[in-house]
DNA sequence: CCTTCCTTGTTACACTATTCACAATTGGCG
DNA sequence: CGCCAATTGTGAATAGTGTAACAAGGAAGG
């Protein structure tokens, strides 16, 4: 369980895996194989066991795993027994629609506070939300324990609302603005850019 | 030039480098190093040079490469010369948020339809578009010239979703619903999925 | 013109990731 | 109770990626 010994790699499957058992946990099934997994999503069932084996042994030869276990171990190994505060920085087009996106919350993400550096935004609310000032981030870290920062500001802004978040003891980002962020050791950022997507999607698509 | 010579980390890469390049051309340097566009990436230069030199030999020993040309030479690679027409389907938040998006047409992807395969949505506005029915796929296809599919319906309708738009001829998916889809050979698909990045990135948030 | 300093393109190497293959078990069924 | 079919966990083999290092070439300045 020691995050050095693990390859980045496979911690950014462990959440497709738990899709896919909620998936199969819908339909009934209790008891699952690295086989089935590994149909829902594509993948070799090797990889599957070869990725769960850097945690534990969580199967049944000649039988698969109990699927509600399973679950289990990967909720449990990623983190996602608790809920997760996080807190948004941004609120124009791109932000209003994070903070009315429905799917964080049932995963166990709220959004507990919406930021902006611009005077013209603060004080109006969004959604449930009161625009505060960059300058309450301190108080709103400390206060209700927020560990997460989503960016939603224009990409001149983002890397100094980043390093505003960081300073002030966010440890995760994820960042919306297309950029490539620096951040120093130890905070997890991760970068939402469908531009980036589709820039490298018509290399495939460019001679036919 | 052979997409099957060229590794897809590579190409996922790209994009980056055309980022870079601009926002130095934005700075007035009209010679770039792949020691400086490193610097802005956070990568190696050797990475630089060695993904560059799939495509050939674009710089000049002892000096770097000329900004402009690279620029263009990386345009051409990922055929961003011309313009992409994409059409949208699920017209619901997600759907709307996307339309409304201004970082897709300054990069040259436009969208140019949009479609629902619920009743009560055929019919209505949504920005400048009439929403249409998935029967008129087809014709939009066919007629319009589109080539890239973006779903954001419900993961329960997105496979059949995904279905129709690769039946009617569409090369790429920009897929925002949270499953993992099946496409056939030759078809891309890019997954935007913000959910998975943060179940991931609480693995290394977890114990602090 | 020569020297010095850069920077590329590339080859060789080290490291990482994926796939394969199989021994060890397990459950079910006759 | 013993056999058969299934499936795990893993060590070894393969494939893929990133890094380092350097020869070759160019620019600049005296």
């Amino acid at each position: 369980m020691q995050s050095s010994e693990v390859p980045e790699v496979v911690v950014l499957r462990l959440p497709l895996y738990i899709r896919a058992l909620l998936q199969l946990q819908r339909e009934g099934v209790e008891v699952v194989s690295s086989h089935q997994i590994g149909e829902r999503l594509h993948m070799t069932p090797a990889q599957i066991r070869k990725d769960l084996s850097y945690f534990g042994k969580f199967g049944k030869q000649g039988r698969g795993y109990c699927l509600r276990v399973l679950l289990d171990e990967l909720r449990d190994i990623l983190g996602l027994t608790q809920d997760w505060r996080a807190c948004l920085v941004g609120v124009g087009r791109l932000g209003r629609a994070i903070i009315n996106y429905t799917g964080f919350a049932p995963e166990g993400f709220t959004i507990v506070a919406a930021f902006d550096s611009s005077e013209d935004q603060v004080g109006t609310s969004v959604g449930e939300f009161k625009v505060r000032p960059m300058a309450e981030l301190a108080d709103v870290v400390n206060n209700i324990g927020v560990s997460i920062g989503i960016v939603a500001v224009p990409s001149e802004q983002a890397q100094t609302v980043i390093n505003q978040l960081v300073d002030n003891g966010i440890k995760g980002i994820l960042n919306y603005a297309p950029i490539a962020p620096y951040v120093p050791e130890g905070i997890v950022v991760r970068n939402i850019d469908p531009v980036l997507s589709l820039q490298s999607m018509t290399f495939y698509l460019k001679d036919k």
